[in-house]
DNA sequence: GCTTTTACCGACCCCGTTGGTAGGATTTCC
DNA sequence: GGAAATCCTACCAACGGGGTCGGTAAAAGC
């Protein structure tokens, strides 16, 4: 699987998110009844995304969080990133230090030369293909997307206080 | 990491088994020297693309594998397929039973109702770039490719018998 | 027919990551 | 002060990845 469930989680909390008025908390708590997912589990995902600036926070009661910007200013490559850390298809497409992705990709030849291995070509096509779909996806179209549904099957965005 | 050692090493072989003369065997030591990979490891790599049909196989002395298709024919999305199983973005998009990718991806409302999930547009953009990129890429491209490197840097396609 | 070379097969094993849980500390509102 | 929330760290079981090991079967050369 390309995405552990940090991603599955984190980008149906960011939509959740997106649902809500702006600059309003919503505490986790109803986030993960909403979506059924396990609280204290959800606590580390949000915590990549407050690292990452995405959201913002609130303590105590009536806390919560909210998006940091308007879900129209963010791309699902910012989201997926902050979740999951860079991704690359391949190991080596990672310089340890900086966490940013570029490809080396080179072994030694006896000579002592350096040689692009031949997967590399191949590599750079996926990493290609999957960059450009998260960056022209927007957190802005995934709430409407989910507004949508949840009109059809009559749902509220997050239960309502009774 | 998208894909694992496996299709590296899987399509390593592949290329490597390009760059030989057609229907002639080449031993898997003689590729494991070559790409400097564990021989026992590249047995169980080579067995799947087999399985797939992407290769024929020789058994006893002077026997070898070698590409049951010519390389142009070959695109690497069956390959990375053979090797890494149906790449999908989430478990939810792999249907058990088929091995084939599909997504339902749908939870139930208190309801009753079946309701796609938030996160399913964006998953959907993500496996077509993927889709994309590895359909329109042939092993006889990754083989030129590999031979232009190795040409700059002087390297024989395989160790021939000296 | 024996040896060598190869493909083929299955069991095992170490280790890091995933997907959590547990328990507490701290902050804020009423 | 108490309830509701975020925050923080430690811990844990299970799984998959990345191999190794040992052995068997077949084909070629002598």
């Amino acid at each position: 699987m390309i995405f552990s469930s940090k991603a599955e989680y984190g980008v149906r909390l960011m939509v959740e998110l997106g649902r809500q008025l702006p600059d309003q908390p919503t505490s986790l708590k109803a986030i993960a009844e909403a979506e059924r997912l396990p609280l204290a589990y959800l606590e580390q995902v949000v915590a990549r995304l407050k690292r990452a600036g995405l959201v913002m926070s609130a303590r105590g009661a009536h806390g919560g969080y909210w998006l940091a910007r308007p879900a129209e200013e963010i791309t699902m490559d910012v989201v997926v990133q902050a979740l999951e850390g860079a991704i690359a298809p391949m190991e080596c497409f990672l310089s340890e230090t900086t966490e940013r992705v570029l490809c080396s990709h080179m072994h030694a030849t006896e000579a002592g030369q350096n040689q692009h291995c031949a997967t590399k070509l191949l590599w750079m096509r996926v990493q290609g293909g999957i960059a450009r779909s998260l960056q022209t996806t927007t957190l802005a179209e995934l709430v409407e997307f989910s507004r949508r549904e949840s009109v059809a099957a009559g749902r509220e965005p997050v239960a309502p206080a009774a």
